[in-house]
DNA sequence: CGACAACTTGACGTTAGTCAACCACGGTGG
DNA sequence: CCACCGTGGTTGACTAACGTCAAGTTGTCG
């Protein structure tokens, strides 16, 4: 949830050492005095569920910091399948590559209700050169993006169905106090693994019937994670 | 192939102006003087065929850049299988996490014979705040090393076995001329699409067959890449 | 020339994809 | 308030694709 200090639609640099995503974004450990470098407003905004916060090939002026909800980056095949290849989370930066590259490199794709800060990408790639602790974070962040990949791609794309969704619940279910966890529909769940909605429906109904996934809603469920990473024999 | 002005164990920096990677690798675009500002040396190293440049949760102290040859990054799972998440080739980086992590995320293990220059993270990560053309190439690295993972996770993670060979040799005939381009061992291939040595061999045989490609020697292979193309509906 | 590794091929089993019907839920409008 | 519809999820029967196991074959390098 967001602060109410931050529930309005524009936001004067000083305002956002009150942001309570803050410690966790691009801006963690800057200096108060640095952020007033910055000389235009930011924006935030709220973007509803199943709606693009941008487009692929759209030319790419903003970089965007999750507050709350959860964002799926697609690709598409010319074969027209689609891939989800990341999933982005409260303090995850969206359209990372406005800083280096002209367009926007997937669709971006609200999951949820989900509520952003529009930072222009000029002003990020301006100010990491002369503050070096946001130099760094926008660095980690990208560090983080590209392990996020490789465990896509070891986790999540190898291995029996089965393997696969454990895998992925695992993923989701990191940071989630309780248990307790977003699960995307079943369509989604399918275009991350590059499995079929309908073998993605048979394999969590295998686990519901083992007793070892429990569904809230239509977007929740709960399991017990240390009992999954045995299955996959991760260590706990 | 690489110069004989860089074929010796060290290089004093003036010497990276002459380097024939230059201008595509990390260097590129920083004026000669500022390259004067560091004031350690450059170790050139070649490391044959099968062996590891680093390793896993090794200390990440240096960064590579890659003059010739091919190098896999290698992943692991506990169940033991393994994934090559990405494969480096002339003017990548290898081990660009040294700047961000304290240690590298994969086995980067050379599978062909493999010429790099060992440049100290912290070097890079210092200069890289002084020099503005240094932080951008650093950036464009590691945007293109995300772009690359995301390719790998939408057209050679998903479809058919065969399409997904397809793409694998479409990329990696790329910047090649002649239609001619490295082919790695069945196995590795296999880790790079999460098929079976025996499933990449049968598709291999087939797409032989087909007229669809031609093997030369153990390690190359020529195709026609347009062709290829259109089996897997790209746009040529 | 021999030994070993990499590659190939075949027969067979298993898994996931396909096609199609059906169900459950939430929203809409009569 | 309830009938209706649409979407997303489930289930079943069948099929195609890939994995597995087990021989072979080729190629390479000392």
């Amino acid at each position: 949830m967001i602060g109410a200090e931050c529930n309005k639609e524009f936001l004067a640099f000083e305002e956002c050492n009150l942001c309570p995503t803050r410690e966790i974004a691009l801006f963690a450990n800057v200096k108060p005095e640095d952020l007033l470098q910055m000389h235009s407003p930011i924006q935030y905004e709220v973007i509803e569920k199943g709606s693009k916060l941008y487009e692929f090939n759209e030319k790419a002026d903003y970089i965007y910091t999750l507050h709350d909800g959860a964002l799926k980056l697609v690709q598409y095949l010319p074969t027209g399948e689609q891939r989800i290849v990341r999933l982005l989370r409260r303090g995850d930066l969206a359209g990372i590559e406005a800083v280096t590259a002209g367009e926007y490199q997937h669709d971006a794709i609200a999951m949820t209700k989900v509520s952003v800060c529009k930072i222009p990408a000029d002003i990020v790639l301006n100010l990491s050169q002369k503050i070096p602790e946001l130099h760094a974070n926008l660095l980690n962040k990208w560090q983080h993006a590209l392990t996020t990949s490789d465990t896509w791609l070891t986790r999540l794309s190898t291995g029996p169905s089965r393997y696969r969704v454990i895998r992925l619940l695992i993923w989701l279910s990191e940071n989630c106090p309780d248990e307790e966890f977003f699960m995307p529909g079943r369509e989604d769940i399918g275009n991350m693994l590059s499995l079929t909605t309908e073998t993605v429906s048979r394999t969590i109904a295998g686990l519901r019937r083992d007793g070892e996934i429990e569904l809230l809603g239509s977007d929740r469920a709960r399991a017990d994670v240390d009992t999954l990473k045995k299955i996959v024999k991760e260590p706990a």
